[in-house]
DNA sequence: CTGATATTTCTACTTTTGTGGAAATATAAA
DNA sequence: TTTATATTTCCACAAAAGTAGAAATATCAG
């Protein structure tokens, strides 16, 4: 993974709205969540909302998928598994084994 | 941790330039990294610097001490355990043993 | 004390985000 | 086709972040 995407990922997770929403799509599951539910349960306006889930989605952490009238929206796991990984590879302390 | 928390760290980590610093820091070691070596390598104003190690400090991610004329930078390598394990705990799935 | 080095603070400016009302679009139901 | 529902796009504005030169501060060396 590069700097520059996961930088971005971790900013669009840098917001209490959106890391909010993230982590109500998580507690929803794969089938994903309608929108409609989010903000129901966030109680922010629509046009506010719309515009922090496509934030979400342009870093690929969500994805979204139409049935009717419903557009439902489901964490992309494997995502942020890959940011979770860069920041162990990359940010954390390697020691070799048995050194202490 | 604080969803809020959680927020503000991200949003430190989600620019390029301070996750870059940050990065620079882990290759350092616990015994710090001086502010000039940090701005030689990544070949940015110290103002500029200055400001983005200053909200890195702000959110706990880093810490400094000063010996003489120079200031040491260190990653605080707890916070961002303890970043990981929210975002481990409280984005990813739980799958319950044995379901599947 | 004077000068050199290391880093910050001040200040000003540009760019990016965040916010939400109103209008538009998509889809389904009557 | 009219109407209702779900969500987005457009627009305008306010707030926050990013950037960097210049001046200030801190510390040490002579």
């Amino acid at each position: 993974m590069q700097i520059k995407d996961a930088a971005k990922q971790m900013a669009e997770l840098g917001h209490t709205t959106r890391l909010s929403i993230f982590r109500y799509l998580v507690k929803g599951g794969r089938q994903g969540v309608p929108v409609g539910d989010i903000q129901a349960e966030l109680n922010i306006p629509g046009s506010t909302l719309s515009h922090h889930i496509s934030r979400l989605v342009a870093v690929g952490l969500v994805i979204q998928c139409r049935k009717g009238r419903t557009l439902y929206c489901a964490p992309q796991y494997s995502k942020l598994d890959e940011l979770i990984d860069f920041l162990k590879d990359e940010c954390c302390i390697h020691e070799t084994a048995a050194e202490d």
